[in-house]
DNA sequence: TTCCTTATAGAACGATCGTTCGTTTGTGTC
DNA sequence: GACACAAACGAACGATCGTTCTATAAGGAA
């Protein structure tokens, strides 16, 4: 890895964890520079733009989530033990990865959602391959005979997203140390309205 | 109302919707003096400073979203009525007002959970209050006898929030047309898994 | 070492930021 | 109409923003 290879990556790693806390959006190339110990036109010239920049940081975090949540869970057999596994990655990883701010793209969603442009589009990009991801994972517990054949998979999955979101805001903004355990209450009831039922008495 | 008070509201509609689109945080005085056809100076004189500005704009979503969502839904009988038009006041109030970014609060709530001082106080007491709101409003759907009375009220409005997130970002980021549907089956599934069992065979 | 490429620094640009100041305009009251 | 007060303006402040330019320093291949 060449010189210019690895300045861009300690830049990356600074800008993914500072964008953690105050967002993309609130990234500054003056801070950045300060941060990581260079002249703002040094550290200008690895993107060429601030919007460059910013993409680079969704783009760091789509790579490393693909790491942290989704490859370890392949290992699982497909089916429930593996949608399980993401989940649990899925809550865990603003602590797995640097992230002391929460999950990058996610605040990015909010705060893009709104605003045409690369940025958007970008994010929702990521959040529409999660979401696939997630619903093949389902789709995957239905084969198996898991869950019930009749199985609602984008309803499934949209409500997985509402529990990672409530638990992300009743973390940071609430402090709420039961946020855990309600996350994964609120997944086992919504595996258990879904699953095959074995037996009847 | 003096004139003071006349133009200070004036400002504040402007910074609402603003707000809704670009967040709390992306407000700037230069543009809400341009959209309010105003000095600077003249505006920043309502408020002493931007912060000020910024909680005026959150305590103004706050009244709105208490005339728009809760009040309405004092007029029915207590219990799951109260409780199911609370919600579904709660998923259009965007609608109603003028929300074209979505809701503030909700927004400001991503921006700030990291960031200590006035506005993440503000949007927590918010929040919280909410929380408190639509407890009590379970609560009381269990003394009615229409949710079963080990209830986790807490864990309900955990839910319910989650369900509220999603819905947002599935509107607004990924244009889904079934956001609303698939919210209302969220909330059916909730109530029918805490409701009390009517017949048994 | 020599040479070319790449990487970084430094200074400056125009724009915008929130804020302050002094002045002018407007409103309401006696 | 005169007066007191509130409201709005216009200009300017220092700071920071993203960006551009030119020049210096470091890296890598011969």
């Amino acid at each position: 890895m060449g010189k210019g290879e690895q300045t861009r990556q300690v830049i990356l790693d600074e800008a993914f964890s500072l964008a953690s806390c105050i967002g993309v959006g609130g990234l500054s190339i003056g801070v950045l520079a300060d941060r990581t110990h260079m002249s703002k036109s040094g550290l200008f010239a690895h993107f060429g733009s601030k919007e460059e920049l910013q993409l680079a940081v969704l783009r760091e975090s789509q790579q490393r989530f693909a790491e942290v949540v989704v490859r370890p869970a392949l290992r699982l057999p497909r089916g429930l033990a593996r949608l399980h596994a993401i989940v649990v990655n899925w809550l865990d990883w603003t602590k797995t990865c640097n992230l002391p701010g929460g999950c990058v793209i996610n605040a990015a969603a909010a705060e893009f959602d709104d605003q045409p442009g690369p940025l958007r589009d970008e994010v929702r990009n990521a959040l529409l391959a999660l979401n696939r991801t997630l619903a093949e994972t389902v789709a995957k517990a239905v084969a198996t005979g898991e869950l019930r054949s009749d199985t609602d998979v984008e309803q499934f999955v949209f409500e997985l997203n509402g529990i990672y979101q409530v638990t992300q805001q009743s973390r940071r903004l609430f402090n709420d140390p039961d946020a855990d355990r309600r996350a994964l209450a609120a997944f086992d009831r919504l595996v258990r309205d879904y699953a095959v039922i074995h037996a009847k008495e």
